[in-house]
RNA sequence: GGCCCUAUCGUCUAGUGGUUAGGACAGCAGGUUCUCAAUCUGUUAACCCGGGUUCAACUCCCGGUAGGGUCACCA
């Protein structure tokens, strides 16, 4: 089995052809085939190195990984010249003379195939039998002029040359399928399997498009902060799936190349679920937590954030947020959000400017002087310098006799002087033994 | 408009003539918890419509309807 996936770089790398790219990836390392990158870029006007690149970045961040060196189409017009002219020496095609449709009124000199079939016929692997009629076409272009094919004709001319067994795309391009296989025809090529399928849409049903969604891969990456994991996770269940109950939908490259096969493939189109993007991209952060390198990433844009709102940084409270990062965000754009909305800044060693009073008490359960005498403890408690042991098993202790709501919730808000937060005891880890003296006196102060 | 493709909870889907129509995300309720988050448990919710075929249709056939795609000297 050969298969290929053909971007055109007209436009940042597009979620919609990654996922292609990634339906063909796994069926070639799943039936044991190649899976190759050619780069459609023959309209000069509108391809650019920029975008070549772009797709290039976003296939190896995926880790969809081609065989073989990457075919450029545009390197390829005398290959391409030498076929039209072989058609129309054979009589298949012939050259028009014709006014050009721009209305300059200049004459140009297009190929056109001779169609004599009325209708085309073909088995696709996911729709079954397609019959096109194909009366309508008339003897349609293949080429501007004999130097200039066009794409329908390049794509079959390149797929032949490439030896491709299965092509597998969007179904956009079953409308195109009948022509191409008419080329095909004329050029006396094999005739490879057509797999069509299903597109990604918006909750509005239509096309994914700019306006509405993230769709640039890279920008998945790169603005909202999504693991390539997740991307691919959350990508292939769009139209595919394993036919296995019981599975973890949790699943890393390996594991979908097993499992994956033509028997999945979805017929319908698919809408795009950002809620469940994000659900997977959560299971990953997690799933990764353990892993250092990942952790340092984490930590390295907790230190970027915090650096651009002048936060005094330190190693502890970088850990801090990464902790509770890992549990509580969906994305690393939601971290970043945290941060500029200064969900974090109590944790900032420096004493609080402002404190909440009525926060200390607004669990009606609590009792003014009650609350001052625990703090005071608390204090006395912590101005021994105790071990993190040794403080758990004091302040245990303590909501043993009083209740857990009378200690911990006073103890929280006076460290961070919020009605949200992590929890008191991840706080006292991360803050400073004198940060946490003042703040402790702010707040027993406030109980007089 | 012509041609083509598609149709199960809000979303992704399982299901291949007989099921209490299953799972996941989201939602809701409750447990746990010092708060939030997390977590656990429970729960709401679907076969587009109309005809056939059949003892029996979500499942097969036909016809509608709706959505999408495509009708370039773009790819």
């Amino acid at each position: 089995m050969r298969v290929r996936v053909a971007p055109s770089p007209t436009g940042l790398f597009h979620i919609g052809t990654a996922r292609t790219a990634l339906f063909n990836y796994l069926l070639a390392k799943h039936y044991g085939g190649a899976f190759l990158l050619r780069i459609e870029d023959t309209d000069k006007e509108r391809s650019e190195k920029k975008y070549v690149d772009n797709i290039i970045d976003g296939l190896s961040w995926l880790s969809i990984a081609h065989d073989e060196t990457i075919v450029y189409q545009s390197l390829r017009k005398n290959f391409h010249e030498q076929l039209l002219v072989r058609l129309v020496e054979e009589g298949k095609a012939y050259i028009s003379e014709e006014q050009a449709k721009d209305g300059s009124g200049r004459i140009v000199f297009p190929v056109r195939l001779k169609v004599t079939d009325s209708e085309v016929v073909w088995n696709d692997r996911i729709h079954g039998d397609i019959v096109t009629p194909v009366k309508e076409l008339g003897d349609f272009v293949i080429a501007r002029s004999i130097k200039d094919p066009l794409y329908h004709f390049a794509v079959v001319a390149d797929d032949a040359d490439m030896h491709i067994t299965h092509i597998v795309r969007g179904d956009d391009h079953i409308a195109n399928t009948a022509r191409q296989i008419l080329i095909q025809q004329a050029l006396g090529y094999a005739r490879p399997q057509y797999a069509h399928i299903p597109l990604i849409h918006n909750s509005d049903g239509g096309k994914m498009s700019k306006r509405k969604n993230a769709i640039a891969v890279t920008d998945f990456r790169d603005v909202v902060g999504i693991e390539q994991e997740a991307l691919i996770n959350f990508i292939v269940f769009m139209g595919w799936n394993p036919k296995n109950d019981s599975q973890d939908e949790i699943m890393d490259m390996n594991t979908l190349i097993k499992l994956f096969s033509f028997e999945g493939l979805q017929k319908a189109k698919a809408i795009w679920n950002e809620k469940k993007l994000h659900w997977f991209n959560r299971e990953w952060r997690r799933k990764k937590s353990i892993d250092n390198t990942y952790r340092e990433s984490i930590c390295k844009c907790i230190k970027d954030t915090l650096e651009k709102r002048n936060f005094l940084i330190d190693e502890k409270i970088i850990s801090g947020i990464c902790n509770d990062s890992l549990e509580r965000h969906h994305t690393r754009q939601e971290l970043e959000s945290a941060i500029n909305d200064g969900v974090y800044d109590y944790l900032a060693p420096t004493a609080l400017d402002q404190y909440a009073d009525t926060l200390l008490f607004n669990k009606n359960t609590l009792k003014k002087e009650t609350t001052h005498n625990i703090l005071v403890h608390i204090q006395k408690i912590f101005s021994s310098s105790p071990t993190l042991v040794t403080l758990q098993n004091e302040i245990t202790e303590l909501a043993k006799i009083h209740g857990a709501m009378q200690v911990y919730w006073p103890l929280r808000v006076a460290l961070t002087g919020k009605e949200k937060s992590m929890d008191p005891m991840s706080v006292a880890e991360i803050l400073p033994a004198d940060i946490i003296q003042v703040r402790l006196s702010q707040a027993i102060l406030l109980c007089k």
